[in-house]
DNA sequence: CGCCTATATCGATGAATGTCAATGTTCGAT
DNA sequence: ATCGAACATTGACATTCATCGATATAGGCG
């Protein structure tokens, strides 16, 4: 494995290496149509809305879930496929 | 996923979000018998041996490596299976 | 327009982390 | 016993990061 191809998968690893993020991850997941609005994420996790709010760009600019706003609500949708070819990394590595 | 599970699972996840470690772990993988000595992972990787040393013994509290030590060198050694439920507990989540 | 709600951004702070230089430890060889 | 080589540990430093409070933005509603 290259110097580059190493960055670039620690990023992607970065990313989800957080237990917030993880919890949100699998929150998204089990929701119908794997979205979720942010509403329906700040709650359950114990932390304030502009830490979700964080977490929630960084998962974005990762390409683990894609945002949409909708009126006031912002809707958080898994990127189909993300989480498994990242796993399918990791066994090729 | 509970509170302590994505504990669990960001901390696995942590020890291997490292470009160094990433890279040992390669290293070692492509190895004979998947084995390799500090002597060969210092080298290749630019950095300093006390940081190499310390990525290693992280992988190592981390599970993915073990350590053996034969007359003055060390060698780690994939721990069989490790990433791989790694990646299925990803694509579960 | 003016208010309220939902979400994002900013600035600060404390904790965790990667790296290095220096030193310690262990083992083989002479 | 002594020396050198391989590796680990320690202490320090700079950077990154998770979190928070305060504030900004933006949209719906009266």
């Amino acid at each position: 494995m290259t110097q580059s191809q190493a960055d670039d998968l620690s990023k992607s690893l970065k990313a989800i290496a957080d237990p917030a993020r993880l919890r949100l991850i699998s929150i998204i997941a089990a929701s119908e149509g794997q979205e979720a609005c942010v509403c329906d994420l700040t709650e359950p996790l114990n932390i304030g809305q502009p830490t979700v709010s964080h977490h929630l760009k960084v998962l974005t600019e990762a390409g683990f879930v894609t945002r949409s706003k909708r009126g006031t609500w912002a809707y958080y949708k898994l990127v189909p496929g993300a989480l498994d070819s990242l796993a399918r990394l990791l066994v090729t590595a």
